[in-house]
DNA sequence: CTTGACGTTGACGTAAACGTAAAGCACTAT
DNA sequence: ATAGTGCTTTACGTTTACGTCAACGTCAAG
């Protein structure tokens, strides 16, 4: 909207950095709340100067969030989870302590997988009976 | 716990109704919870006297209610799609808005219902590989 | 008739997840 | 030099979903 030519934008420079406001529109999320993921630790931008600058991994991040939050889980618990994708996995029980935090997510979300199913099922249910209702009022 | 014999309890005497205790421990919430949802109009027990006595259709709106907040509903969207259920379908006008109304809330569950399982599928893969790192530990 | 056990209505408190100014720096375009 | 655009921090406000007393009603048992 504003001029957009000949100028080095801060935006591509690197060709793989994003800035809050790009990140932002991307993720159709305010910069207040991308801030906010940064307070709670979900996040860790770099800074240059006092600026946050945005990697891909931070782009990674951001959508494991959204989608945690499209879940109905809560912000601290999702920190957790994707905390565990970048954890050490050096020692023993590290991976051991990993592979138990897996599986207790795995129930977690596959209750919610038979929960969305049923759902779903309910509503095919009742579609069919609602447009059972509609045909009766047709052929009248 | 306390006398159980030979006097008429509140509870099974229609055989069909419940007290707030009874349903909140059956679906392990507490009194407080389900007077909540009676407040913001998710549930709407008979009266008798000053009491509250619950019937099945109250249950069965729990557990609805339930289900919609382990899938991250807000309880204000939870009660137009539970009122949904019992909403009139008399006049064609209705039906179609119902149907409508059905279509959007598929929409959204089968995005969840995507969300979920691409979780699963990455939990697993993660899975994967921290196997693998284990069974490079154990044949050193 | 008093004591529990259970139920009721306020009403204030709180944690989570941001919203919404307010006020100030940094760059650069005119 | 100044205005504009974008980013920053600080901090109080708001909504949702209940928790947590407080204070009182009721009914059967001892």
């Amino acid at each position: 909207m504003t001029s957009d030519t000949s100028i080095a934008r801060p935006s591509s420079r690197t060709g793989e950095t994003w800035t809050i406001a790009q990140v932002a529109e991307e993720f159709d999320v305010t910069h207040r709340t991308v801030r906010h993921y940064e307070d709670l630790g979900l996040i860790s931008p770099e800074r240059r100067g006092t600026q946050r600058v945005y990697h891909r991994r931070d782009r990674t991040r951001l959508s494991l969030i959204l989608r945690g939050k499209r879940l109905g889980f809560p912000l601290e618990e999702i920190r957790t989870i994707i905390d565990l994708f970048d954890a050490p996995r050096g020692r023993r029980t590290q991976l051991e302590y990993v592979l138990g935090q897996i599986d207790e997510r795995r129930t977690d979300l596959e209750q919610r997988l038979r929960d969305v199913q049923d759902a779903i099922a309910e509503l095919g249910e009742f579609e069919r009976r609602c447009r059972d209702d509609l045909g009766r009022l047709d052929h009248v």
